[in-house]
DNA sequence: TCTCGAATCTAGCAGTGCTAGAAAACCTAG
DNA sequence: CTAGGTTTTCTAGCACTGCTAGATTCGAGA
């Protein structure tokens, strides 16, 4: 159970294959255009396979690369966050948010337009989620219930739909950004109670 | 030209009917059960017929009913705001927009998701979507370039889209109001340049 | 080489948005 | 009141979607 038949192997590599194609065609040209058909051949097999694999259908391959998609933002925060602190700390982690969300919109877009069946915040979060949304927190030095950073993170959501929308002038994002450190720096006295 | 012939008032009525059916199966199931076989068949004609109307298909209809809803949120927040200024303004902003995308959950959808193809803050911009943007511009107190107000209007959209997708605690939206009180009221003096 | 189980494909269902051409309804002129 | 033509409405169908039951092929062990 421990080394991996080569069966399980193929599988595995199959497996990778069908979310990278999914992945690469939606980032493309929006997840309309994945369907199991064009998928299925992109692999060199038909249809039936792709249940083989993902049993819930179109449906469960959005939420694999929506589950790939968090663990891939976090650790890009996470380092963009590094050992700064401050208002540094927060600019730089919206970023590596907001350019996560121009290079990979349709992960981003599988990552929260989808029912997912979790909350951010709650003590019952799959890890993966969590660890997100505790990098935000760091970078803002949340203390509190966890509702600064909701906002916070509402807002950088917020931000990444609306430019993708084409509702914002793009070339204004480093404003947007600016406004953010003032706005979310931490330790700014008038939000003690 | 001037009074409404009976055919064109007819045809005015259908169109009305068909919006507002579209619009009420989208807010209870969801844009996907809104099909052009369902609706005919609601306002009891053939499929054909929805297209005298909207030649665009589906994608006009939701176009129609996500401008319907701009002038409806403008309008909300208009009465929202009314001569309050200060944090109390723009509490009562973001709750009556929070308030908003809660009730109609289909109509924000189709106001955000999909490309209208206009952006807020622009010279060009259609004056309902303008009309919006200057409501939230005029809450906050902004007299900059637009970049804190497009930031507000992030927030408050994040914060609706991520309840909406099950990503928050529904009971801390008070919490959340709040903190949008506290960073984004205006004249606080550590904002001015 | 034969067998049997697993992997894969063929073929099809029900549903979608959309549309060309036939049929029906309507209004106007004689 | 009827005949003509125009407009409106429907019938029927296309190409596509996600998905699946049953036939077929493949591959490893005896």
């Amino acid at each position: 159970m421990a080394d991996p038949t080569p069966r399980q192997q193929r599988t595995d590599e199959r497996r990778r294959r069908i979310l990278a194609a999914a992945r690469d065609r939606a980032d493309a040209d929006g997840w309309a255009a994945v369907t199991t058909r064009h998928l299925a051949d992109t692999i060199g097999y038909t249809q039936p396979v792709l249940y083989g694999h993902f049993p819930g259908g179109k449906a469960e391959i959005m939420l694999a690369v929506a589950l790939e998609g968090f663990v891939e933002l976090t650790r890009q925060c996470r380092a963009a966050l590094g050992e700064t602190r401050g208002r540094a700390a927060v600019e730089a982690i919206a970023v590596a948010y907001l350019d996560f969300g121009s290079k990979h919109p349709a992960v981003y877009e599988a990552m929260f337009q989808q029912p997912i069946g979790a909350r951010f915040a709650a003590d019952d979060t799959a890890p993966d989620l969590r660890a997100g949304f505790d990098v935000l927190a760091e970078a803002i030095g949340d203390r509190g219930d966890g509702s600064a950073t909701e906002v916070f993170w509402s807002a950088l959501h917020g931000i990444s739909e609306l430019e993708r929308a084409g509702r914002m002038r793009l070339e204004h994002r480093p404003n947007r950004i600016a406004e953010l450190g003032t706005r979310f720096a931490p330790d700014r006295p008038d939000t003690h109670h």
